[in-house]
DNA sequence: GTGAAAGCGCTAACAG
DNA sequence: CTGTTAGCGCTTTCAC
């Protein structure tokens, strides 16, 4: 390939020059910009930001962690990173950890080693001391999904805690009293476990006993959901509603519980959480927690690129509202009303 | 950030020392690793990949181009090239086109200045001039989901036009005389016009006129299949069945149809493309022309890393099998049998 | 406005 | 086994 040199050379010009072209073109006489410009052209130069990057310290490149790009949720925040990056002229590179904390960490040492400017991380646990080590050194990122309150972590997220309340009020309203809730592991997953614990307390300050029994933790997908509901279904008293910390868990809790030859919602309501676009596409429609997923990336990106460009040191905290959807998943109990 | 010289100079010894235990350790002395291992632990030293990036004029990541990271279907090829280049130990940069080919040009040489080892891409049209420049520059490259018989590039991919095939003969099969079809946009989309080409000729193979009312382009979207079904409804003599180019268009067709007030499969068929996990969740189970996606992003990957590696110019072209996944979703028409 | 020259952190011969 | 020594292609002072 030709170089800045080649085209320098066949410019009759520095390689200075060159690179003012490209990068301050205002800063050349018109002249030599033109006959630097037809040099390039001739040379079939291409710029290589890998020489740049090396020289400058800066990749315009970050990093983005996410469990599962099979996820619509992330598909969505993923979206809402890329536009924006895209427009500011920046790259991402995707990872996904499959909500293992090691290869978490592994993309984290990959994605520094390649030098990128900054790292968007939907973590398993925002209070993996990787993360401390990375704010300590200053190095710019910020935190998805999660919100630590306290901590000096970038943040822009949802208050999980308050989803699992509201979702298991709206199943309280309805007249439920035996609700169960199908969780992502707590160990993989900090937001589920914060949408655990205002399900527990909503159920508490409704004089709700909490039956462990109710609660599965299981892998975060369709199959998984389809599973769960039968063995839940198979309790002796089995629950008349749940609550699952995702759609796509809800969406196979609904087809397995019609496995089971249950009708909904009839004998079984069915709470989800993040409203992917295919919620509104079941049969009955979900009823979930709409999770402004596109929204929350495009704030994180903003967020990092401020850190990036204007290296403050002030931590971000953005908390987005969440959103009781109603569609037709859930109805009163069957003895009920 | 501490460097080699750094650590060379801690552990008393020469850059090409360290750089040995960095790269290849058992041409080191015992004693001699040990010890600059505990340099570099010392010095919190970080290894600079873009530095050797840019010494050795590879970078060990590679470059997928996807239209859309919302299509569950691109996300299963996504993750069979991420796990296999994982594996490999490269890194994969995302980068999505939205179906435009501008985008798609600029992602190429965005991607090419960043000095990615090679490109995965799923092209809008294989006939891109742009991938003839890369074939004949030699850069390494797979297209995925086309194939291209004819041409010196790398493919894996399905036969779009039998898939088309196949899922009109199944409406045909079961009675169906007026079939319409739901694409994507052609202009965008050379594997919707594969499809397509096969819908035609089952037709007239089989003695049936081709309606061009009957032909709906659209985007690739849930909420665009349930909108343009709606159209073909009202027209004078509606289908009775239709071929949806891929899933997620099938299953807003669903949702529209029953917005309608039909009842499906009775006054409604339908057949999608892909067989993304979603489709056995849906009521009734879409039937669909099953696509390997996962398994071609990995054969995908494997083909590049060949070409990367051992550097040969012969061409791979893979065609993996399509199969008929029956549901649910399709039934005689209502007048018939 | 433009040029000269010194690196950025690593690797890759080539010696020894 | 280990050290020496050139670069890789670009940016960036500092002069002119």
């Amino acid at each position: 390939m030709s170089t800045i040199i080649d085209v320098a050379r066949a410019a009759g010009v520095s390689t200075a020059t060159v690179s003012r072209v490209i990068n301050t073109p205002q800063a050349v006489r018109e002249a030599t910009r033109t006959r630097v410009l037809a040099a390039m052209e001739a040379c079939h130069y291409r710029y290589n930001a890998l020489a740049r990057g090396f020289a400058t310290k800066r990749t315009r490149t970050i990093g983005l962690i996410i469990p599962t790009i099979t996820n619509p949720g992330f598909a969505e925040s993923t979206r809402g990173i890329q536009e924006r990056a895209a427009a500011a002229g920046l790259s991402v590179l995707l990872g996904n950890t499959n909500y293992d904390p090691e290869t978490e960490e592994k993309l984290i040492r990959v994605f520094r080693e390649m030098q990128v400017d900054g790292l968007v991380i939907t973590t398993t646990n925002p209070n993996n001391p990787i993360l401390k080590n990375l704010v300590a050194e200053g190095f710019p990122f910020v935190v998805l999904y999660s919100t630590v309150r306290r901590g000096h972590m970038s943040c822009v997220g949802v208050d999980n805690y308050r989803g699992g309340y509201m979702a298991t009020q709206h199943l309280i309203d309805n007249g439920h009293r035996r609700i169960a809730m199908i969780a992502g592991a707590f160990r993989s997953s900090d937001k589920s476990r914060g949408r655990w614990d205002g399900y527990r307390q909503c159920l508490r300050e409704n004089g709700l006993v909490y039956d462990k029994d109710f609660l599965a933790q299981t892998t975060y997908s369709l199959a998984s959901g389809r599973e769960v509901i039968q063995q839940l279904l198979r309790l002796e008293t089995p629950p008349t509603a749940v609550f699952c910390s995702n759609d796509y868990l809800a969406i196979g809790v609904m087809e397995g519980a019609r496995d089971a030859g249950l009708e909904l919602p009839a004998d079984l309501s069915v709470v989800g959480f993040d409203d992917i676009p295919l919620a509104s596409y079941v049969t009955p429609g979900l009823d979930t927690i709409r999770l402004p997923a596109y929204e929350m990336g495009a704030l994180g990106f903003e967020a990092l690129l401020e850190r990036i460009e204007k290296g403050g040191q002030t931590p971000v905290h953005r908390m987005l509202g969440l959103e009781l959807i109603v569609r037709g998943s859930v109805a009163p109990p069957r003895g009920n009303a």
